[in-house]
DNA sequence: TTGCTCCTCACGTCACGTGAGGTGGC
DNA sequence: TTGCTCCTCACGTCACGTGAGGTGGC
C-alpha cells in the first residue's frame, strides 16, 4: 500500500482512523492486509488530495450516491466539485505565472546593470545603487532586491 | 489591510507573530497601524501563498539578498523556488484533469443507459444493473456511481 | 541472524479558526 | 448612541510528522 500509493504508513493508518479506507484485517503478528480494492481507493483517496479536496469532501464524494440516491444528481453533485477545485488551481496558478513574470521579465534587465556595475556587490550598494530605480521595480523583484 | 489583502485579522496576526509583518505603531486605543509598505508586503505574502509557498519558504525569499549577499545569486534561488512550485502546481493540476476526464467521459454513457433504464432508481438496482459493467467503469466513477 | 519495516501510543507542527469577554471609532 | 470592528488570551482543527520502544517477516 506504501509502495503503490505513494503514501506513508502514517498516512495510511491516519485514512483508517478517520473512515475512509479499512484492512481486511491483520496478519497474526499485527500487520494490516488489504484487499486490491483497497488499493484503488487509496490511490484515488491520494489523486483527490492533489487535487485539492479535503478528508472532508472526500468523505462526501464516497457518500454522495447514498446522499442522493439518485445517480444522476450524485454525478452531478461530483461534477461541480471537481470544478470548484478546478477553479481555485487556476488562481493559484494564474497567482505563480504572475509572480514569476513580474519577477523574470525585470530580472534580465537588472543582470546587465549589475554585468556592468564597478563597484563590488555588497547589501549597502546594490539597496542605493544609482543605476536601479528602485521605486519602479516590481514588488517581487523589490523585496527580494532591496533591503527590508 | 483586511479588506485591501483579503485575509482576515487573526491571518494578519498572525503573519505578525511569526515575524514577517509589523505595524508602525498603535493607535491609542490600541489598533495596529501600518505603512502602505506593509500592506504592499502582505499582498505579496498572500499572492506567495497563493502560490503554495509556506511561511518558512516566504521567509526565505525575504531573507536571500542577506543571506546570499549576492543579487544574481538570489535571484537564481528565486527563480528555483518559483519553477519548484510550477511543477508541484501542474502535477495537481494534470491529477484533477485526469479524475475530471476520467469521470466526464464515461458520464455521459452512462446518462443514457440511466434514461433508457425501467426500474425507478435506486441503490441496489443501480449497483446490479445489467446495462452496466461496473468492473470496466473508471475508478473515480466506480466509487460515486457504485456502493462501497 | 541481520536489517528493514511494521506496530502502538502520544506528543508536535503548520497555518490559521473560533469563541469569550472587552473596547474603539466613525 | 448604536453597531460593527478591532483587541487579547487561549483552546480547537486539519492532516498528518516524529520520536520512543517494541516486534514481524523475508
Amino acid at each position: 500500500m506504501v509502495r503503490q500509493s505513494g503514501n506513508t504508513p502514517r498516512t495510511i493508518r491516519f485514512y483508517e482512523e478517520v473512515g475512509l479506507i479499512r484492512p481486511r484485517g491483520r496478519t497474526q503478528g499485527g500487520h494490516r492486509l488489504y484487499e486490491p480494492r483497497e488499493l484503488e481507493k487509496l490511490q484515488l483517496i491520494t489523486d483527490l488530495r492533489l487535487a485539492g479536496f479535503s478528508l472532508e469532501e472526500i468523505r462526501v464524494v464516497f457518500g454522495l450516491k447514498r446522499a442522493t440516491a439518485d445517480a444522476k444528481r450524485a454525478s452531478q453533485q461530483m461534477m461541480q466539485l471537481l470544478n470548484d477545485k478546478l477553479e481555485d488551481l487556476k488562481r493559484r496558478l494564474a497567482a505563480l505565472i504572475q509572480l514569476k513574470e513580474e519577477f523574470a521579465g525585470t530580472m534580465s534587465v537588472l543582470q546587465n546593470a549589475c554585468a556592468e556595475c564597478k563597484q563590488p556587490p555588497g547589501q549597502e550598494l546594490c539597496s542605493s545603487c544609482a543605476e536601479v530605480d528602485h521605486g519602479n521595480l516590481p514588488r517581487t523583484l523589490r523585496w527580494v532586491w532591496h533591503l527590508d
